[in-house]
DNA sequence: TTGTAAGCGTTATCAC
DNA sequence: GTGATAACGCTTACAA
């Protein structure tokens, strides 16, 4: 197979300058409509491509955007790239999607990679959003976006309001009568954990209800498997002390536990009420569909993309932070009698 | 913000020529420890990070995989990036992640920009393997690897075999005791759908049923909604001619047929056993853990890359067609008193 | 061991 | 309206 033909190929084929042939991609109202219709069929004759790279490098700059998530095996992170694709799309930008699966090491990595593609931009969901590969990044020019977290302040970010995710959530369990609540979530380290476990026991002290009552279950991951563990140690506390709700700091946690607590008889809301929280599609569709927190996903995911590319092309960019009202979606898994879906 | 420093700031500041600084980080080995040391120093006071489109555009290729999926909503796409995006890493590459969302004509846009970039190959759940705009990719020389479905011969191709998972999935329903069985999906435009549904009528018929016994309910699409609406039509089928017993051509289709029957207060799998295809974490997380039909979906991925790599790199390299066996899950949804998880 | 120079494909700035 | 030419940053012969 012949090597893919070049600007000069498709010149000499059309008979015309090198020059004449970027002029009919980049300013055709520039040539002649007789010229430009011969370089036309030119180009499609011999098959001719753009060469990326080579604008690229011309450029400076890719036409490129990048979103590094947290974690690939939630839905959540997915349905924000979603949001991103679709602004990119309209930006005329290609996505990179990576995983740091939680892990620091591997989100420097792709970092690195995305460095030096030069990407135009980078959205991220960080294991740590003080990190010092963050900041090299800002540092070197490449505006960046943190998504799902509230930045320190040197970058953009766009999040919900995850302190008032958690009071919302516990609000709607305690004006159901509960006065013993469990929160389920971990670990600490996640800073989405820490604010929505806050939340939780700011509104439950401003309820005036017994501190007693709210109880912190904490677990390794947010995952299904950890909600179903979360689920066995509910169980083996004394009914008299036990949580007749339970707050998951994910939807992962209380699908996990919604599983298990079935499994073990209970029946839901009625023995056990349960709320996650980012309302991912799996949420609506449990076998009990799942009261959620909603967090506005696609619509986080671009804001983020619209931030990042204010802050690569408006010189007047100025940070922000966007914060999202979350909502409470009530469902089954807490209201007896609700309407299945 | 200065410009980025490049290979020749980095040899001024390292008083070395450009060459020099290039052979550091390509074959340091040739170059005196002396110096060598000297031009890293130089390139870490500088933060000088390689240009990626520069490289290739001298390279002539990316060093960059992508994947273009069928539906970004389904996980058990993106279960199958994963196994790529791990087999890219070993290469050290990049992965591009795309979705056509089961649309034939973003699929085609996807690919322009791939070829636009000089991808080094594509992998590719496509809408229709015989698409043109797919043989004219392979015609430009990039590698292509379909990915859970069997190409035409023209590809390479990754997949398990669907006839054999439908008549393994229908065959476990029939040692249940099950005589009247509905297989459930849609549209029949998609291989997958067409062929796990010709798998369950071979062993239908060989299993010497009653071929009233095997019905069709078609759903306009593979997602969680159908389902349900699966669900509703099942019920308005009278008693005495109602199957007792559901394969659903995916998992999303199975969570909602799931969903919706416990809502409307089945036992399952007493009064309706459930299969599902796939077996996405979903499934067996779901209230009625999901018996389901496995794919090796990271699997699947990770030899699709290997392929590729291998027809991008290997000369002497020849297309085929990898078929993996695909293997029942048995779970409580058809199997009554079955561990929960 | 190190330096020099050509070239990858594109775009933009000039003359013509 | 069109053509020649330089430049983007890197790699790789080849020369010193």
């Amino acid at each position: 197979m012949a090597r893919t033909p070049s600007v000069k190929d498709v010149a000499a084929s059309a008979g015309v300058s090198l020059g004449t042939v970027s002029n009919v991609m980049n300013r055709p109202e520039v040539v002649s409509p007789a010229t430009r219709e011969r370089v036309e069929r030119a180009m499609a004759e011999l098959g001719f491509v753009r060469n990326e790279s080579a604008r690229q490098l011309r450029a400076g700059t890719s036409r490129t955007l990048a979103y590094v998530m947290l974690d690939g095996s939630n839905p959540f992170f997915h349905d924000v790239a979603q949001g991103i694709e679709l602004a990119a799309e309209d930006a005329d930008l290609s996505l990179f999607i990576c995983n740091s699966n939680g892990r620091a090491d591997r989100e420097a990595v792709h970092l690195d990679r995305l460095v030096q593609q030069r990407v135009q931009g980078v959205l991220i969901t960080p294991v740590d959003p003080e990190a010092a590969h963050l900041a090299e990044i800002g540092r070197r020019g490449i505006p960046i976006v943190i998504v799902d977290r509230v930045g320190a302040g040197a970058f953009c970010s766009v999040a919900v309001d995850d302190v008032l995710g958690g009071r919302i959530a516990v609000e709607h369990l305690a004006e159901q009568g509960h006065t013993r609540v469990a929160v389920v979530g971990g670990p600490e380290s996640i800073g989405q954990v820490r604010e929505r476990l806050q939340g939780a026991r700011e509104i439950w002290a401003e309820l005036g209800l017994d501190p007693e009552g709210l109880t912190h279950l904490p677990t390794a991951a947010l995952t299904v498997a950890e909600g179903r563990s979360a689920g066995e140690r509910l169980a083996g506390i004394p009914a008299r002390r036990r949580p007749t709700a339970a707050f998951c700091a994910n939807d992962l946690l209380a699908l996990g536990l919604l599983q298990q607590s079935i499994g073990a008889g209970l029946r839901i809301p009625q023995d056990l009420a349960i709320v996650g929280f980012d309302d991912i599609d799996f949420a609506a569709a449990a076998a009990v569909p799942l009261t959620s927190v909603r967090q506005p996903r696609q619509e986080l995911g671009r804001a983020a993309a619209q931030l990042v590319l204010d802050e690569a092309s408006n010189p007047r960019h100025e940070h922000q932070q966007l914060s999202f009202v979350p909502e409470l979606v009530a469902r089954a898994s807490t209201v007896a009698r609700h309407r299945a879906y």
